[in-house]
DNA sequence: GTTTGTGCAAACTGTTTGCAACTTC
DNA sequence: GAAGTTGCAAACAGTTTGCACAAAC
């Protein structure tokens, strides 16, 4: 992955500061969604103001660059936006999140259009449970 | 449906009182979950405090009585428990919200299981969509 | 009469917004 | 220098909580 985030910036019409290149550069090394205070706090160094953090997670969800996640807690999160369809499982216990790539929902959807008369049906699906590392530490 | 509702708070240990009557008696004739806000406000006859609302609903929902659905939006939905297990599907333009009594999620989830190593998986989804009604009129 | 529930107001949490100062282009 | 971005403080929305009073058992 690329380290210089200015290009993907002018690309979509933003103006390129330091605060937005620490957040695409934090959000890229990511390894599950993260919210907008974990952000803020992580790049106390920089800082930048919250609401700062808020208004560009929000101007690049919108513009599609990243996306936005919801968990089922009361946070929203945000991740790079990846050109596969995929899922996230989360653990009961620590929290972590992963991704899960297998997803049969399609033939569903077709299943409930037919049935409820809904188009254009998309899904939202996450999934929770006990990862290996806490399971095995009961 | 019994429209008496005082046994079954007494039988989850729960002092009978009029807001809890009147609430479980909207839960129960509401065709989709409701917010603690819709409640209160379909309830003002009742005059009873919007902190009594939710406070009665989560001691509800503790206790399994009702269940909390989480549509997607910032609102904390609640419904009374159905023995079946069910989804949902809120449309894009209405908000009117359905229940999809399809689920293949089952062998997805063992499959998630064997790669994952996540134990006791659950899933938690949500469809959205064009309703019938709204497609038509556009 | 002890336990539990209620109303009211105040607090709390995540997020958004108005505005003046400051960057970016 | 015009347009877009930032920091700060204040506002906002949904929800929770402390406390004195009241109802349920």
């Amino acid at each position: 992955m690329t380290n210089n985030y200015a290009p993907l910036l002018r690309q979509y019409g933003f103006k390129v500061t330091r605060a937005r290149l620490k957040l695409l550069e934090r959000l890229n090394r990511a390894t599950q969604p993260m919210t907008a205070q974990e952000l803020h706090a992580e790049l106390a160094d920089a800082k930048m103001d919250l609401a700062t953090v808020y208004r560009s997670l929000n101007k690049f969800a919108d513009a599609g660059l990243i996306a936005r996640v919801q968990l089922g807690d009361e946070f929203a999160r945000f991740e790079f936006v990846k050109h596969h369809h995929h899922h996230h499982i989360v653990c009961n216990s620590c929290g972590k999140v992963s991704e899960i790539e297998l997803c049969n929902l399609d033939a569903l959807s077709s299943e409930i259009a037919q049935k409820t008369g809904f188009r254009n049906i998309a899904h939202h699906v996450v999934f929770s449970g006990d990862c290996q590392d806490c399971a095995s530490k009961q």
